[in-house]
DNA sequence: GCGACAG
DNA sequence: ATCTTGTCGC
């Protein structure tokens, strides 16, 4: 009687109608979203480019990633990041304890992550801090720990915080979440194709014969670099390169390591 | 029916 | 996401 639809599932929401919700919204921001360069920015690759016509060169970048406690799965650190572009500084960091209860399901990951998103970015933007008047004119960039557009219904985490804060984001996958046919033999095989051995990052294309994102080549576990808001692929996957000193990007891999470690301090 | 499933 | 030490190599 209880509990009867779709119990085989490892994840679930508490109801059909919250599923139904969280499909709605999903759609309704997925109305705002814009897969393509919008900003009028560069990333300053060469001299005469700067401060022409008005044109933005990147200063910096930021980035975001959640980490959990070990034996309170529902408290969590939320961690925003700003580096500067050409050294890969942080120059900016803020982190926040909060308690997560939205239940983590495959396809919905921004909707646990959103509110703490939010909150770390009003809070810089309604800072006081000298810096931050400076990063509101420059800072045009996030990267964030989760798909974009490479997600089932084309709007992954990246994607949903972009449209939320109204902000050009980068989605970095640190593993595949197979859709539209992309599997992790179907790109092995497009990573190991000899017609790409001299590039770094290759298309990933899907059955419906759509380019979803990108997926490296250099290390032996790829990262898979997705659309998230206001961002192109070619930029999107040119960022991230610049940004690369390991696999991960710089700007995901502080928020990654400054979030897990102010987790430990403070509980 | 079974497996797959970002973080 | 998290559970986890040493170890091989520059």
């Amino acid at each position: 009687m209880e509990g009867s639809s779709k119990s085989s599932s490892t994840f679930h929401l508490s109801s059909d109608d919250d599923h139904k919700k969280w499909l709605e919204i999903q759609d309704s921001l997925k109305r705002k979203l814009i897969t393509e360069d919008d900003y009028n920015w560069n990333l300053g690759e060469s001299e005469e480019e700067e401060e022409s016509s008005g044109v933005q060169v990147l200063k910096y970048i930021g980035g975001f990633d959640i980490s959990f406690s070990k034996h309170h799965p529902s408290v969590a650190c939320g961690t925003l990041v700003v580096l500067d572009f050409k050294t890969l500084d942080v120059v900016y960091e803020d982190s926040s304890i909060v308690t997560i209860d939205v239940p983590y399901v495959p396809g919905f990951l921004a909707f646990r992550e959103a509110p703490v998103f939010l909150q770390l970015l009003k809070k810089m933007q309604d800072s006081s801090h000298p810096f931050y008047p400076q990063v509101l004119l420059v800072f045009v960039l996030l990267m964030i720990d989760g798909n974009g557009i490479l997600h089932p219904r084309g709007f992954g985490s990246a994607c949903h915080l972009g449209v939320l804060a109204d902000l050009p984001t980068i989605g970095v996958g640190k593993n595949l979440h197979h859709v539209d046919g992309l599997t992790s033999s179907r790109v092995r095989e497009l990573l190991e194709a000899e017609d790409n051995f001299n590039v770094d990052f290759i298309p990933l294309v899907g059955d419906s014969g759509n380019t979803l994102g990108a997926a490296s080549k250099g290390s032996f576990k790829p990262i898979f670099v997705s659309v998230g808001h206001r961002v192109s692929l070619a930029s999107a996957v040119e960022v991230v390169k610049r940004t690369c000193k390991y696999r991960v990007p710089e700007p995901i891999r502080q928020a990654d390591i400054i979030s897990r470690d102010y987790l430990r301090k403070h509980h």
